[in-house]
DNA sequence: TTGAAAGTTGACACTTTGGTCAGCTTTTGT
DNA sequence: ACAAAAGCTGACCAAAGTGTCAACTTTCAA
């Protein structure tokens, strides 16, 4: 029989898939759905865009894969926010860990972001039941801090809100942001510097004054 | 001579640019620069395609009168940040305005998020630069208010940004806002609880306690 | 070594797109 | 009333787009 070694034989597919992929999260990010032509992708991942249409049998395809790989790696940052830890610390890591996962994944945000801008027309029913999931469980804990005395009653999805808006902010909007702190680029400390802030506002707007 | 009475002929070249720019808005937001087709413009506005092309000479020229219209429109929000004012009141009024703005020019809030997301590319030097400055003067009143010892000393770059995020999320991210809110679609009582969550946190983040 | 599966690709078919144009109708100052 | 300007539009391109395919090369278990 002619099936190839396992390792080596997913080799090539998962080579030429990821880079694909990786073309077509850049790709998507700047130019949208209706934007992106296949060519683009086939050029910037240097196949030939026959090849792509052997792994990937239409543009939809190739976007609902990125947009699936990306919800599976999304719920990571929001783990910080768990009954056992204080508020305090949970959204002083919370914030931290959504401003660095952004930065480090610029094009996939922007990717969700512009999906999100477009409608969501390819975010499936389970996709959206899964994100009202997990805010919900999250709102839970909140509830619980609010409950307990250890933070004052802010409305716990608005407040989700105001920091998933403020994180994603900043690599979404980078054009903007650049202008508004007048820098030619954002670097490792600019998002430092935004972690604090935010950090600290919202931790003085949600706790009880000491 | 054949020139047309000055108010009738502006009427129908009024309208139907107008025609035009508001089919423009909402499919330049849904699709993006790239993802748009004048003929989809065209069927929106009611008019025959080649109709658009006598008004406008390109996409991009529809595209970019968009944008221009949206700036000179967009500071207005921002007349609430005066030196005049005291803190608490003018981040109250700047919130509710930021968010009934983009409540009530829906289309014209995510087509600018998506010119912004897709890089900037039809921001002029100028735009930003303009964009900058308003910032600049802003930045001043709240730099001014910290040193009255009416505020915390908070970065008012990343304050701003805070805000400007908080605010468009609503209208920009509306399908991730509504499966946030487990709402079937944000209505004016949502706005007003974002606002008044918003204002609330803000304000306890950024003022001297009592 | 071999042959069947996997991978590759230039060339093609078909559709959609941005943009043009020639000739039509409507409007309007005189 | 009338001519010139303004407005309108069906039909048309060239270019660019998506997706297909038949024939080729590479890989690898037996």
């Amino acid at each position: 029989m002619a099936r190839a070694a396992r390792d080596p034989e997913e080799r090539i597919r998962e080579r030429n898939m990821r880079l694909i992929i990786k073309a077509g999260i850049e790709i998507f990010a700047r130019k949208g759905f209706d934007g992106t032509r296949i060519a683009e992708i086939a050029e910037a991942s240097g196949l030939p865009k026959a090849n792509v249409y052997y792994y990937f049998s239409s543009k939809e395809e190739i976007y609902t894969a990125i947009i699936a790989h990306l919800l599976a790696s999304w719920d990571d940052a929001l783990k910080y926010i768990s009954p056992e830890r204080e508020p305090a610390e949970a959204f002083k890591l919370y914030i931290k860990a959504k401003l660095e996962y952004t930065r480090k994944n610029m094009a996939e945000s922007r990717l969700f972001a512009s999906e999100i801008i477009q409608g969501a027309r390819f975010l499936s029913r389970k996709d959206r039941e899964h994100i009202r999931q997990v805010t919900d469980t999250h709102v839970a804990v909140v509830e619980g801090w609010i409950a307990a005395g250890k933070m004052l009653p802010v409305d716990p999805r608005h407040l989700f809100i105001m920091l998933w808006a403020s994180t994603q902010f900043y690599s979404d909007f980078e054009p903007v942001a650049v202008d508004a702190l007048k820098k030619p680029r954002l670097k490792a400390d600019d998002y430092e510097k935004a972690a604090a802030t935010i950090t600290e506002t919202i931790l003085r707007g949600i706790l009880r004054q000491p």
